[in-house]
RNA sequence: GGGGAAUUAGCUCAGUUGGCCAGAGCACCUGCCUUGCACGCAGGGGGUCAAGGGUUCGACUCCCUUAUUCUCCA
């Protein structure tokens, strides 16, 4: 049998022996696109090109690419693992031709491969081509019918006529498309094929009659009105879903039955105890286990770490899936997923090399990750069985959908969770309750996030945008077309320019700011991106008149900031694989003009004394004054040659860019600085976890780094001052401290002290009445927590006490009224009523409860009258005074 | 990007419409009893209730701002 590995090095030798370039796969992780999180296709890293932007290095390429897929119609997440056939993420073999070969060749190399390299039976096979669609005008595709009748030995009723949904393929709303042509294969038992010919059941969702192979032929640009152009380069775009061809190559019922998925979910029930194929609920939890596993280990591969937001969630929400079919069908209560990582790595690692490398790192956050969730768990459970005790007190059995949601909203709480917990308390949930507020939540999100973009207008011809900004920061540029976006009501407006030295957001450097001016108008240029391979500018409004030449002026002061915080990024990088190892990899960078940000791994706190050590080398380096080396247009394996480090989860094309300094070599295309001087001082600002397994460290240089120390020093200074010392202030704070500590517990003590002689005067003068003994009068200056405290005291020796004190402090009275437990009891005196009473007369007002009362007022001359009034009411009430 | 929530002792968390001097368990210290598998008993130390404003006689509690974290939606 054929095994996995050995297959798909058979797809990429095929096409090499048709003069195909391999390409790697470029990272599963997006970064810097906005528009897509994933890639999702095959297709994706050379999108450019069939857009236009870019022109293509090679003419013929083939690759195997990881893929991950979670929304969309045939990839809702709920639905992985519940069947045999889908997934989060896959491996999709693709070839290309980039304006090259066409329908021809790509029909008969498909062709080939499967029938005679795999030696699929040819009656088992079936391609659709496209039935044509008379509202496009565009005729059926006779050219692909004519090649694939070519194909088959026996034609008829294998090739199968689609429609637009089928067998059209569009990249958007707008761009490149064309028709396609699919193969499917039966891999029914010969029995059921007799019964059921197999081109009754293409594209018709059966399991076994299954879509391997698509081949889409780019001939079209769709464009904004909708009609359609023809293109004047044609081109290829194949993709075939590796885990399906696998299923079909070793003779499975079931993608999770290729040796592909078996290891890790052998290795699942060796963990878990409940073996594979024994009980339906454990087989889809298998499965489940089994596909998140792979996705998440390689986005971490990647450097997306699981998170709160964007393609993080995304991540962390599939892993939590798992968790939870292991929580509710296997019964696993404790982290067992990270366990099966060597599983995975014993299929995968071989051709992804990025795996079996960062083992450690995907194994402890995907452990950590579980913990967190497990406790998540923990706590929803812990709500939800008080909130079905006091249902259950009241005699209800419909808990609430709004209640389900707040769980699931607020705590994370899976609703299906719920549900299980209600049916095993017989209680039913509010589903539609629930679903109402899930709705109306993405109504609220959907509404907020419309970003409308307009059709571009074009001014000036130009294919590129030329960059000149590593070496000018002023430029003479025509604007090549702009168009107006809206985000959230507000208006700014796109510019591309046919040259441009402003730099954008890329490498975790920031956008360039500055302006454009005309002679008759200045624009200001609030940041600058990337989409599409197009440098956009993002400004204010649309010049008024976009024809004219401009000069584009680049934020010297702000970009000379950030070359100096981005090359200063390198030198620390540098230092810190010197001083903490090699294992240290670069997992996230942000460089703005103000500080520099810098995630990497490393298991465990870097101490002050590598910090400083960091410090130190970074700084020694910017003393020795290093140039800088950059050499531009580099081919990779060159670049690696001169030690340059290549980040996982990065995309990097055939040639590279090279910057150097001293021993510091990176593969990097952002602005640095001319010589390591010009950063001036390099100081760390903060160390701290990211994630398990990642630290970030943050620092400042330059004038930063200046401003930052001095800002210390001052607060130094003015502590130094304070404190009157010339010796060391550290010592002479921590005294202070302790003389603090002393004199706070001798206050209290004296407090203590005049409370109870306070106390004891109340007690000789004390008067007793029927219900009650009362305490009252004035207390000399204390404060009303010193009140408190004697009312305190009495009411813990005198159960039948009732006290009204007062005292003048600050300028301000205060007043309390408190009974004894005995006197609340037994009598209809309430210590609210009397303070209410009594307050006006201090000017001022006051609560509390029953048994304790206190008020607070602005004339200390009404203390005793207050006093006078609240004994009155009490005697009056608690009838009169005993002789 | 938008909504919801959290932040209280070294750790895990209680704290009811604003007022019983801010609590429990674990950990720590002292003593006793015991010598062992989360020992037991008695006592003790430890808190800017995330930070900053505001409302109030009075704020852990209500309001606003900020920070951090969690969570859902996009």
């Amino acid at each position: 049998m054929m095994k996995a590995g050995e297959l798909r090095d058979a797809y990429l030798n095929f096409f090499r022996s048709k003069q195909h370039t391999i390409v790697s796969s470029a990272p599963m992780v997006i970064k810097n696109d906005p528009t897509l999180m994933f890639t999702n296709a095959g297709m994706n890293q050379f999108k450019d090109i069939f857009l236009g932007n870019q022109a293509p290095a090679h003419n013929r390429v083939a690759n195997s690419q990881k893929c991950l897929r979670v929304s969309g119609k045939h990839n809702d997440l709920e639905e992985v693992g519940l069947d045999t056939y889908h997934h989060t993420m896959f491996e999709m073999l693709g070839n290309w031709s980039f304006g090259d070969y066409f329908k021809k060749e790509a029909i008969e190399w498909a062709w080939e491969f499967l029938t005679r390299q795999l030696n699929i039976p040819e009656e088992r096979l079936y391609s659709t081509v496209f039935e044509g669609s008379a509202e496009e005008d565009v005729p059926r595709d006779d050219e692909a019918a004519e090649y694939w009748k070519g194909c088959f030995r026996n034609p008829e009723n294998h090739i199968i006529e689609g429609s637009k949904k089928d067998n059209f393929w569009e990249m958007g709303e707008t761009g490149p498309c064309g028709p396609c042509s699919e193969i499917h294969v039966d891999i029914r038992p010969d029995s059921e094929r007799r019964d059921k010919p197999g081109h009754l059941l293409v594209n018709k969702g059966h399991p076994h009659v299954i879509e391997i192979w698509n081949l889409v032929f780019i001939q079209y640009n769709r464009k904004a009105g909708g009609e359609l152009e023809q293109l004047p380069a044609r081109h290829v775009d194949t993709g075939m879903g590796f885990e399906r061809l696998c299923m079909v190559i070793q003779g499975k019922k079931s993608n999770y039955d290729t040796d592909i998925f078996l290891p890790i979910i052998s290795g699942t029930a060796s963990v878990t105890g409940k073996s594979y194929g024994k009980e339906e609920r454990w087989d889809i939890a298998h499965r489940v286990i089994a596909d998140h596993l792979r996705t998440v280990a390689f986005s971490i591969a990647d450097g997306q770490m699981p998170s709160n937001n964007r393609a993080g969630y995304v991540i962390r929400r599939i892993l939590r899936r798992a968790v939870r079919y292991g929580y509710t069908s296997l019964e696993m209560s404790e982290p067992f997923i990270y366990k099966l990582v060597p599983e995975l790595i014993s299929v995968m690692g071989r051709h992804y090399p990025e795996l079996t490398a960062q083992q450690e790192i995907i194994s402890r956050v995907i452990f950590e990750e579980e913990q967190a969730f497990l406790k998540t768990l923990g706590k929803g459970l812990k709500m939800i069985e008080r909130q079905v005790a006091a249902l259950k007190n009241e005699g209800k059995d419909l808990f609430p959908g709004s209640d389900a949601f707040e769980l699931f909203d607020t705590y994370g709480f899976p609703v299906d969770l719920t549900q299980l917990i209600l049916r095993e308390n017989s209680m039913r949930l509010d589903i539609d309750e629930y679903n109402r507020e899930l709705s109306a939540q993405k109504v609220r999100s959907r509404d907020d996030a419309t970003i409308t973009a307009g059709d571009w207008t074009v001014v000036h011809d130009a294919d590129t945008t030329v960059f000149t900004g590593y070496d000018r920061t002023e430029e003479t540029v025509h604007i090549a077309r702009y168009r107006k976006v809206n985000v959230r009501g507000k208006e700014v407006v796109h510019l591309v320019f046919d040259r441009t030295p402003f730099y954008a957001e890329s490498g975790g450097q920031v956008g360039d700011k500055g302006h454009i001016s005309s002679g008759v108008e200045v624009i200001v240029i609030t940041d600058t991106i990337k989409e599409n391979n197009l440098t956009i500018h993002i400004a204010e409004k649309v010049p008024s008149e976009p024809s004219r030449i401009f000069t584009a002026v680049v934020d010297h002061a702000a970009r000379h900031q950030t070359a100096n915080n981005h090359t200063a990024t390198h030198l620390m990088h540098h230092a810190l694989r010197h001083i903490l190892g090699k294992h240290v990899e670069q997992k996230g960078s942000l460089v703005t003009p103000d500080k520099l940000r810098f995630d990497f791994s490393h298991f465990s706190q870097v101490t002050p004394g590598e910090i400083a050590a960091v410090e130190q080398m970074v700084n020694d380096m910017i003393m020795k004054n290093i140039p800088s080396e950059v050499v531009d247009e580099t081919p990779m394996e060159e670049a690696l040659a001169m030690g340059a480090m290549a980040l996982f989860g990065e995309k990097y094309g055939e040639k590279v860019r090279v910057v150097s300094f001293g021993e510091s070599v990176e593969l990097c295309g952002g602005t640095h600085v001319e010589n390591t001087s010009s950063i001036g001082l390099f100081k760390i600002i903060s160390e701290g976890a990211v994630a398990a397994g990642v630290r970030r460290i943050e620092a400042v240089t330059g004038r930063g780094a200046l401003a930052y120390i001095n800002d210390r020093l001052k607060t130094l200074e003015e502590i130094t001052v304070m404190l009157r010392s010339t010796g060391n202030p550290a010592a002479n704070v921590s005294k202070l401290i302790a003389e603090n500590g002393a004199l706070r517990h001798t206050i209290e003590k004296m407090e203590g002290a005049a409370a109870a002689s306070s106390r004891r005067e109340l007690e000789q003068n004390a008067v007793a009445l029927d219900a009650c003994n009362l305490y009252s009068g004035v207390v000399p200056d204390v404060s009303a927590e010193t009140l408190k405290n004697i009312a305190h005291q009495l009411r813990q020796s005198d159960g039948r006490c009732a006290v009204i004190i007062g005292s003048e402090n600050d300028g301000k009275a205060s007043l309390l009224v408190c009974f004894g437990d005995e006197v609340v009891k037994t009598t209809s005196l309430n210590a609210v009523d009397i303070i209410k009473s009594a307050a006006p007369e201090i000017n001022g007002g006051g609560g509390g409860q029953p048994f304790l009362a206190t008020a607070g007022g602005k004339k200390p001359e009404g203390l005793r009258n207050a006093i006078g009034k609240a004994v009155a009411l009490v005697t009056d009430r608690a009838g009169n005074v005993k002789k």
